[in-house]
DNA sequence: CGTCACTAATTGCCTTGACAATTATTTTCT
DNA sequence: AGAAAATAATTGTCAAGGCAATTAGTGACG
């Protein structure tokens, strides 16, 4: 069906076109796939609420504002997701010691817990996705993503 | 402000946690920088329709599942996102010839044009956003990211 | 021929996230 | 000190996308 006709093609082979889906196809995939193996292991978490879990427990307590920006997130958006963490006993506001505008949001103990079976989830990812680059690519493909990430 | 503590780092380094918002973190910046552009030179379109507008110009006129799958999109998601674009002007739906479930999505000649701009616009979006790699490490990104797409 | 399984497109419903406006607080500047 | 600018969190509103159910059409098989 719909064969692709070589004269309807106006346009030449456009690279741009594939990275921009490239990269939207791995991300989308990754996330599919990571919020796939959370359910399964009885985890109803999704990408973000994964990656703020994650965060706390590896930098430790702080602001909503910090935690947006540690993972590009809206600040906004991230009022609804820290409502819902919390609201599953996984993380705790307390007010800000010298700033009242601010929160210090932290892992519970079971935020704690869960953060330590997230890893082994986001762990058991990562090596599926990269299990077909030599272990040498793989650091090259992480840094050569860094660096695209910082030229934007 | 919420200096990390370290004795409060309850986790080792986690490279799965790198990945996953590496690549999001790729996919908004690009997202959003290629939005940008498009808004600025006068095109209110989003990624996804940019996707489909030159996939179309690319590959040639197609049905709706076959275009979803394409760029990895949702068909439910996909109907609104051809109103969209038909109510534009940029595409036809027309009746496929000789299966009546299907359709066949083309460009008009507006959408056409539209394409055509769209692909330079992507292009500087590529340029600009792999401007501090090497030639050779651009094909080399592009091949890794290709590879581990696969492996999705 | 007729029924059953399959596929394409659409729709309703819901969640997530973006953006702008609002409120409370702090910082800066004169 | 006091006014003005800046910052943190929140809220309302909206668009995009995922999922399940529905409708219509096709193909396969007895």
């Amino acid at each position: 069906m719909s064969q692709p006709d070589p004269a309807a093609c106006t346009a030449a082979y456009s690279p741009a076109v594939n990275i921009c889906l490239l990269v939207r196809q791995v991300r989308d995939g990754l996330a599919r796939r990571l919020e796939e193996d959370l359910a399964a292991s009885g985890y109803p978490i999704n990408l973000s609420q994964f990656l703020v879990l994650r965060k706390l427990d590896v930098i430790g307590p702080m602001s909503a504002i910090d935690l947006a920006r540690a993972i590009d997130h809206n600040p906004g958006a991230m009022t609804r997701l820290l409502d819902r963490l919390e609201q599953m006993g996984y993380l705790r506001r307390t007010p800000h010691a010298e700033d009242r505008r601010t929160l210090r949001i932290e892992l519970t103990d079971a935020g704690l817990a869960l953060s330590h079976a997230l890893r082994a989830c986001g762990e058991r990812i990562a090596e599926y996705a990269l299990r077909n680059l030599a272990p040498d690519e793989r650091g090259h493909f992480v840094a050569l993503l860094e660096r695209v990430h910082a030229s934007l």
